[in-house]
DNA sequence: TGTCCAATATAGTTTCGCTATGTGACCGCT
DNA sequence: AGCGGTCACATAGCGAAACTATATTGGACA
């Protein structure tokens, strides 16, 4: 990559062009084997309410969807048994949806899956490359943050 | 990060925890912005049609798709007129499929569509963030390659 | 207490990708 | 030459995921 001396504009661009079909790629790669129980989108919710319970709305912004879209997703989880609803007490409007046992079992399981894909697949790297990997997920995770902070991408 | 210490199994994990989730969520962000003429999908594979004309199995193996995935993109594509198919000379089974100027003119119209987006969206990334996003970025890629080099993930 | 806003739910649609299968071209063998 | 098998692509049909628009219900306050 000869980082240091790549400009900021360059860096930019590389991204733009890259960054978007490589995730897609990588997704349906990874996605190809196994039959999961958890979608990422479920796995991805019922991580953030590992740290309690959260509103309807309150997840649509924090996994970055619509708010009819998590009522659906959360309708099919609470059949499965693996979140709860529950009405405010202080607020008849708002729902807090919360991880149920089984949910959280399941989560672990899914997680042991993808770890184990990635265990499998992920070999032929070096350790270099992997903590790389790492390190990318978390910039990606800030840039996700970054991204949320300013109200949508507008 | 505390990189260098992490052991191996660690980073395992927390890629595997967070990589998918992260690029999910990244992508929904980046998309709800902007009516693109081209979707994430269209714009690889025409990316694909930059370095010359593929065979339709080519072209599912490089983006990760089914084989009756590229044909209907190569038929959206081509009723667009942005791609043009072509039979094979010495093989008549073969589609050679090749991009049309109209397709490589809009496939700059997309990429500066998602460099504008990223450089509005990015402004708040140090340098040095910025420089990780691009290494991430040549990671996943890697990553990509790796994949599909051992056949899939199976 | 009527009006307006906020939080969630419902309806309907779109987009994207997949599996299974069909059709026609090539190749090896007799 | 002809027959069977295989390869490359196309067609058909399906399912999942997420969207927009709109309805519903609760709260807040003049």
């Amino acid at each position: 990559m000869t980082a240091g001396t790549t400009s900021r504009a360059d860096a930019i661009d590389a991204v733009a062009v890259t960054l978007l079909p490589r995730a897609s790629r990588l997704t349906r790669l990874l996605l190809r084997a196994g039959d999961r129980a958890l979608s990422r989108t479920e796995a991805g919710l019922l991580s953030t309410l590992l740290d309690g319970p959260r509103r309807i709305t309150e997840l649509a912004e924090t996994e970055a969807l619509a708010q009819p879209t998590v009522t659906q997703l959360v309708d099919r989880l609470q059949g499965r048994g693996l979140v709860a609803r529950e009405r405010s007490a202080t607020d008849g409007r708002v729902v807090l949806v919360s991880l149920s046992a089984e949910g959280r079992e399941q989560l672990q399981v899914a997680r042991a899956q993808y770890r184990a894909l990635l265990r499998d697949t992920v070999q032929e790297l070096s350790d270099e490359e992997l903590n790389q990997l790492a390190a990318a997920s978390e910039t990606l995770g800030r840039l996700v943050e970054t991204l949320q902070a300013r109200g949508g991408v507008a």
